[in-house]
DNA sequence: GTCTATATTGTGATAGAC
DNA sequence: GTCTATCACAATATAGAC
């Protein structure tokens, strides 16, 4: 808490601010370290006085994220008619706001020993929440929004696909007290 | 079908099969053009006489990958009691034997033009069918299956995780012609 | 169709002065 | 904590001889 602590976690701010800037605006190859020095009006070697390496921001940024995804889903749920399905929506909205972020956030291991205790839990409650519990439901569910929302900002899926309506039909299928009988629901 | 076409036919080839053994063993940064030269016994700068550039070679790795993928489903399903685990259960088999393939193939968009003719429909048709042409349903089945061999590939569930679990219940409540009321069906 | 030689470009990171 | 200078490395791709 003295002084010079103060001032070395403002720059560290500073840097993971400028480097989700450059991240989301550009993609992976956008953040350099001689970019991320360039935006932040320092040279690249001085970035090295604040993060040990470049994985270290990467990390940095990944907690930045998925504070910031925990509180969009959190708002999600409350009062939600069908849970599931707006979630869905948040989860997909979010993906498609920060399409390279989402990519760092699900595409590697997690660094759970570098991230703030609790953060991933906190991340993952909403939607273990909406299963009461259980936990193999939750996650398929999970993998399902992921799928849609991963093959989505890929543009694997053909250009005729009509997204909204497999995200209708996956929520349907997949949301709890809901009995899924599509024979009589198709498309409600 | 002059001699010469037949030799630089077989020499493209070779070079497909090298890149994919190089690809598949040591992933995306395995594969240069130098290594890939090495494999087949020439000089990296001969490579360009059989391809334009290196994603023309990806290219035709992603073809091949497809119609072994495509062979893979269409023995899946015939005569399966629950089409859609046991199409779950090849397409994950597929994927973890081939993790970078799998990755080439789903992380980005599919260079269709270059693409043989039919091979994307056709690696399709078995989901699509399981739903008897309902495309939004094939699609949230086919969400889930990437969503979840894509996380696991990632390494990216907890190690806790029960995977085989995560697959039935999502595959159960998706299943067609299946009424999925996990108040009763839970785990059977 | 293969070769040698090389252009061109870019990266992350460190040493050591101030 | 920031600077200048630089290391060490690796990549795709092309020119032109044979």
């Amino acid at each position: 808490m003295e002084r010079r602590t103060l001032l070395t976690t403002e720059r560290r701010a500073q840097i993971v601010s400028a480097a989700l800037d450059l991240f989301e605006a550009g993609g992976p190859d956008a953040l350099t370290m001689r970019a991320l020095a360039d935006r932040v009006g320092i040279r690249a070697a001085s970035l090295y006085r604040h993060f040990a390496d470049k994985h270290a921001v990467e990390v940095a940024m990944i907690a930045a994220a998925f504070a910031d995804q925990a509180v969009a889903a959190e708002a999600a749920i409350v009062g939600a008619d069908r849970p599931l399905a707006a979630m869905g929506r948040v989860y997909r909205e979010w993906a498609i706001a920060h399409p390279h972020l989402y990519r760092l956030m699900t595409d590697r291991p997690l660094p759970r020993a570098d991230l703030p205790e609790g953060l991933e839990a906190r991340a993952a409650a909403p939607i273990i929440g909406i299963f009461g519990g259980d936990v193999d439901r939750a996650r398929a569910a999970w993998a399902f929004a992921h799928g849609m929302a991963s093959l989505e900002l890929a543009g694997r899926f053909p250009e005729a696909a009509d997204l909204d309506a497999a995200w209708a039909a996956g929520s349907a299928a997949l949301e709890p007290t809901h009995v899924a009988n599509h024979s009589t629901e198709n498309r409600a």
